[in-house]
DNA sequence: TTCTGGTATTTGGTATGCCAAAAATATTCG
DNA sequence: CGAATATTTTTGGCATACCAAATACCAGAA
């Protein structure tokens, strides 16, 4: 049945097309929990408290009003993320990554963000790469980013993941965004970091004119050397903020 | 109690180190469910079989031995690498990705392994890099990878999987396993392919001498474009393949 | 007081049962 | 006979109860 048949004359009532107000079965419980659970880990910054953090499904099942059931699927689905480790009668801990496995994801996240380059420079248009600078507009010579790190800061990682999401690849944007979100994590004590913010900015800027440029290869570069330059700060510089 | 009393006359029997056996609480039910189900779902080559897969929690209970609770779990974690998605009150279906997701994932696979040649140039040991040509050894021009596919085919994955390893970089490692798993699926229809696999061999003992003379920039072009050949094809002769 | 042994408690793992929505099937009416 | 409707069945979602392992706690002995 492709498509709507029209009924000439409607008993009692124009049946439907009047405010079909999302019946949708809302999202599970499941779901629910896991995106709560999820925001709640990634905004309890776990590097800042010395003891490990430990989830109890008792707890939370109570805490969020449903029962264990919703809630054990949900930590199953965060394990997957790599979020959490459930230890056989022991508990469930939130992970914590060591220097040198964020060293590793912002490699990888150096790899997806210039492969994303590579397609933009064949796909992407010319206007929406051009808009890539409204992201720090409110920077320059007379507002300087280290001046304003936090708000630079989320530009930053706004102008990443809309650098990514130019490139028309769903896989890259997923698998980058699962980065990010692991190491956003201390991203106000590395990305934000002052010195490395000075150089950030004009580097961004490099990379979209090499974009706009339609330079592959350039592209590529850039972008890769961008990133992987913030793996070698964080490795060089981070120590401190892992145990 | 940093280390071990050494008690002078033990009364009865020299307490420990004997033969202890690995009480190891082997895999819960849920994790063994996911790898059941991850396996038979890798196996059942969904793109040969023309109407959806759908996978019953109460079948799968029954059949695994094991109540429905950890099979749920397992399905959702599922859920979270993308093999399957539970259309609440309809079913779970095995997910078949189109071709252009399939091309996306390779691109992404290709982001992946150009960076872990690149990293390879700067930390792999010689006689490691070297080892690479063995997957290959039984082919050359008496013994041709087009008239040994299947063969050939295998030899090429765990290829790949070894250069990857060899990057000692373990988000790069899981996260292009993952991509292999999801492409794996039709690898025969595709990777195996003669006319592809007559070009596969001397590209990768190109790549294999560009990492031995720790040419960083050619070993990333060559990781990269080759694989990237790989999604140029399946996007080119792939369409017979999906729906 | 300190060490030992045992007991109560905590915690994740698993099995079951029931619910509601959706689909499949049967039934009734025009 | 056909379509609208009522009924049964199927299926995932959720709550609850119980289990065993690991731990915490406590009393008694040295």
């Amino acid at each position: 049945m492709p498509a709507r048949k029209e009924t000439k004359a409607p008993p009692v009532m124009a049946d439907a097309d009047i405010a079909i107000v999302r019946i949708a079965p809302e999202t599970s419980f499941k779901n629910k929990a896991y995106e709560a659970l999820k925001e709640a880990i990634l905004k309890m910054d776990i590097y800042a408290t010395p003891e490990q953090v430990m989830l109890d499904e008792r707890a939370l099942s109570e805490r969020l009003g449903v029962s264990r059931t919703p809630i054990r699927e949900a930590i199953a689905m965060l394990e997957q993320d790599g979020f959490v480790k459930t230890v056989p009668r022991r508990g469930i801990v939130v992970v914590r990554r060591t220097k040198t496995e964020i060293v590793d994801m912002i490699r990888a996240w150096a790899a997806l963000e210039s492969m994303a380059a590579r397609l933009i420079t064949t796909t992407a248009r010319k206007k929406d790469i051009t808009a890539l600078r409204d992201f720090f507009k409110d920077f320059g010579k007379d507002r300087l980013p280290q001046d304003h790190v936090e708000e630079y800061s989320k530009a930053n990682i706004a102008f990443h993941q809309a650098l990514i999401s130019l490139s028309e690849s769903p896989v890259l944007v997923d698998m980058t965004n699962d980065i990010l979100l692991h190491v956003r994590g201390y991203r106000q004590l590395t990305i934000g970091r002052k010195d490395r913010t000075a150089t950030s900015l004009p580097e961004h800027l490099a990379i979209i004119e090499a974009l706009e440029a339609r330079d592959t290869e350039l592209a590529e570069k850039r972008a890769r050397d961008h990133t992987l330059g913030l793996a070698a700060y964080v490795e060089a510089h981070g120590q401190e903020l892992f145990s």
